[in-house]
RNA sequence: GGAGAGGUGGCCGAGUGGUCGAAGGCGCAGCACUGGAAAUGCUGUAAUGGGGUAACUCAUUCGAGGGUUCGAAUCCCUCCCUCUCCGCCA
């Protein structure tokens, strides 16, 4: 959410920085709501210092022995009551004027950073660095992975149809087993860099989905619970950010570092025609993610260490990749900044998003309330939230099948996996 | 699912209709004491929103939402959450 006096203070500045995101934006309803609220709010505390006097009054003279008949008191009551009539008209005018506010609110993505290359689409990222030329596929025939999976009898699309629905995989025996080690070894990993290992709730609440920026504007993104307001998480960056929903934290204790495996679960609404085929776009899927609550001093600096976070993982797996920060026109909703992974899959002949690191500044910590308070400064402050994948497992897994694909239709183990493993060649 | 107890400031905890934003403690900050520190003593210390250059000031907030009342942390209703016991269950 972004911070409604800045809005007010600085409306052309912020419109602006909105409309490099290559969408349209109007902050005047949210100006003239702005302006009624206030208007209406002096009104009514003026009304309710009265009524708070009155109630005083009152308090007094009864303690001091005064008669509660007696004239000057059924006068005050009676002013009490005429005042509390017309808050009875205000309160809710008052009411209805932040919630349609607030709406508006959380509506508005987040502005880009200064540096954040302008454009329209994905088209126009720029590619920052590329790794792992010395590490590109030498053989001519890869098959791609969901055929050389089906060949090996490790992925299994067809019955996953039938026990779920499309988009859905089955990954059997030494898959399973793989996409395990995977996880072990991004969790290893993560926590060596100092990461908290958690295990949360893979159904959380309207609130933190909120909170992270995925409700209102995007609900039909995410499956619901029928029956309860519960909603499988399309992340960990919902929970993992969430922990501190609410909280004020103690400047000391900055930064909090989590990384959590779950599963994850998007309804890709919208993207029907799009790699329908393989690991690349499921329902459900395996993730690794990194959270950071810091000091906003230090968010630049946090951003670009957990970049490298990522990055470390396809490097110990030699699998090659390069590094693109998103143009405005691609930046995710909350994000001030964002830098994609993109491993290199053969098949396809493309570099494919492997994780997003993104810099969400103070705007889901606005939303989701989550200050620090720094010792000698007054009041408290919102903390910078950063998150990023360390890394998506399914398609780590796709960029294996095909990356690591030897001629005779064998797949090699990456070197850093086969302790995980058991087994070097799959 | 059934029965009971409870949810108060950064934390702990008192408070059953009136000057309560809330005793006391912890923590934190400042000052005194000290060569320096510890201990001790004194003082200060909530958040959010509005208005004001500022000092300051007004309002809101005691799980959430309603109600009673001139006035609610306190009484009533609904909901949520936590804990204990019972039931069910991996």
């Amino acid at each position: 959410m972004l911070d409604l006096k800045q809005i007010r203070e600085n409306p052309t500045e912020v419109q602006n920085r909105l409309q490099r995101r290559s969408d349209v934006y109007d902050l005047t309803p949210i100006l003239d709501l702005d302006t009624k609220q206030r208007e209406l709010q002096t009104t009514r505390t003026q009304l309710q210092a009265r009524s708070n006097e009155i109630g005083k009054l009152i308090g007094q003279k009864m303690k001091s022995g005064s008669d509660p008949k007696s004239e000057e008191i059924l006068a005050l009551k009676n002013e009490g009551n005429e005042i509390k009539a017309q808050l009875a008209d205000l309160e809710p005018q008052e009411k209805d004027l932040k919630t349609q506010l607030e709406d508006l609110l959380l509506e508005l993505p987040n502005l880009p950073s200064d540096s954040t290359p302008i454009g329209k689409s994905e088209e126009e990222n720029v590619e920052v660095r590329r790794w792992g030329d010395e590490y590109l596929p030498t053989n001519p025939h890869i098959l791609p992975h969901w055929e050389i999976g089906e060949q090996l009898g490790i992925l299994d699309f067809k019955r996953a149809v039938k026990v779920a629905q499309s988009r859905f995989v089955n990954l059997v025996g030494v898959g399973a087993a793989l996409e395990r080690a995977l996880i072990n070894f991004m969790l290893d990993r993560q926590t060596k860099a100092g990461y908290i290992e958690v295990l949360p709730p893979i159904l959380v609440n309207r609130q933190s989905l909120t909170g992270t920026g995925q409700l209102p504007k995007f609900a039909e993104e995410s499956f619901q619970c029928e029956g309860d307001d519960l909603w499988l998480i399309p992340t960990a960056e919902v929970p993992l950010t969430n922990l501190y929903r609410d909280e004020i934290l103690d400047a000391e204790h900055l930064p909090i570092y989590h990384c959590a495996y779950t599963p994850c679960f998007r309804r890709e609404a919208g993207s029907y025609g799009k790699d329908t085929r393989g690991l690349i776009r499921l329902h459900q899927f395996n993730k690794v993610e990194m959270v950071k609550l810091v000091h906003p001093d230090t968010s630049e600096a946090e951003h670009e260490k957990m970049l490298d976070n990522a990055t470390a993982i396809l490097e110990a797996l030699k699998l090659p990749y390069r590094v693109l920060e998103l143009c405005t026109g691609d930046l995710g909703f909350g994000a001030v900044k964002c830098y994609d992974v993109e491993v290199w899959l053969p098949s396809s002949g493309k570099y494919r998003e492997i994780s997003s690191c993104s810099n969400c500044w103070d705007f889901q910590a606005r939303r989701a309330n989550i200050r620090f308070k720094e010792t000698g400064k007054k009041g408290t402050q919102y903390v910078h939230t950063l998150n990023g994948s360390g890394l998506a497992v399914g398609r780590t897994m796709s960029a294996i099948l095909e990356n690591y694909q030897q001629e005779n239709g064998s797949v090699k183990v990456p070197e850093v996996l086969q302790p995980y493993l058991g087994r070097s060649v799959l």
